[in-house]
DNA sequence: ACTCCCACGTTATAACATTACAAAACTACG
DNA sequence: CGTAGTTTTGTAATGTTATAACGTGGGAGT
């Protein structure tokens, strides 16, 4: 069952349905005791990102909400995705201009990318903000880091055997 | 000379003409050895970032061109600017769809990037690609990098004090 | 002069994202 | 209950970023 699509199977093997069913309980909980609506579109958009283990665009989203019943204009996705970002439960991909669902949901954290360029799969890792030079020329500056994306374009092992 | 436009100097002070004739030496001389051509367009589209410490968008860059008289459809800031990305006389700043000039041009170096919510200034520093976790979740997971971009979105010193 | 490559001119369109405003649905609280 | 206030959704239009496609011109090497 988590083997029918090799392209969306994360580096590690895991059972596909366990990690969205985990994912999608975590994200109810979260909202329930954030008073936050997880509302019908807002759940179609996590559940579809979570059936992946890659980014999708904003339109490939939409497509697929229309294909679900769902409204199709662009605020509809764009809506939905602004509210998932937010709290946490998808990052966007800026160098794909695409979204990707979290790993780790409903915890702060600081995560990396690594995106396969040749099949798109995104492996989402945690990134433990001490220790680099980027921090200290901050310091050093005066500069307020708020937020630091960190994404690596390459080829995972699966592609770079095909190559 | 280097103080009119407070927004657009970097976190250091220095002389900005120096600092722009210096680039474009070296981009000169880095073409001619290797045999590329830095043509009209190409070479105004640089001098056009190095004479900011912030982004600027494609379109940006096509209006400036437009009032230099140059051609304005958009490919021709698009080929200009992937000239000088390949070339690494430029950045993307993938997270402002937008483009930077090289602090460091004429070598190879992997950059990061801090950049002002406020005033837009973005500053390049050096991030010595040692000692931090990506690198080892890569490595465990037989991912290759190709290439990691890093950047800092935050308030530079002045902007903080603002606020 | 021929040909190959590279850069540029030009039109069109694709892909990504937001504004604006009205209507509906929830929530709190008297 | 009801009604005021807030949040979410419906919908149309538009704004912004980026590329495709195809033809033209100009310089380098033979």
């Amino acid at each position: 069952m988590s083997e029918e699509n090799p392209i969306s199977v994360a580096f590690e093997k895991h059972n596909h349905d366990v990690c969205l069913t985990n994912a999608m309980q975590t994200a109810e909980e979260y909202c329930h005791k954030q008073k936050l609506q997880l509302t019908p579109a807002r759940r179609k958009v996590l559940e579809l990102l979570l059936q992946e283990h890659r980014a999708l665009g904003a339109y490939d989203i939409l497509d697929l909400l229309r294909e679900a019943g769902f409204n199709s204009q662009p605020p509809v996705a764009y809506r939905a995705l602004d509210f998932l970002v937010e709290n946490g439960f998808v990052h966007k991909i800026e160098r794909l201009n695409a979204f990707v669902a979290c790993a780790l949901p409903g915890t702060v954290h600081s995560p990396s990318f690594m995106i396969c360029r040749r099949c798109d799969m995104v492996a989402e890792t945690q990134s433990s903000s001490s220790g680099f030079d980027l921090l200290a020329n901050a310091d050093a500056s005066g500069f307020k880091i708020e937020q630091t994306i960190i994404e690596a374009k390459g080829l995972c092992q699966t592609c770079a055997e095909i190559e």
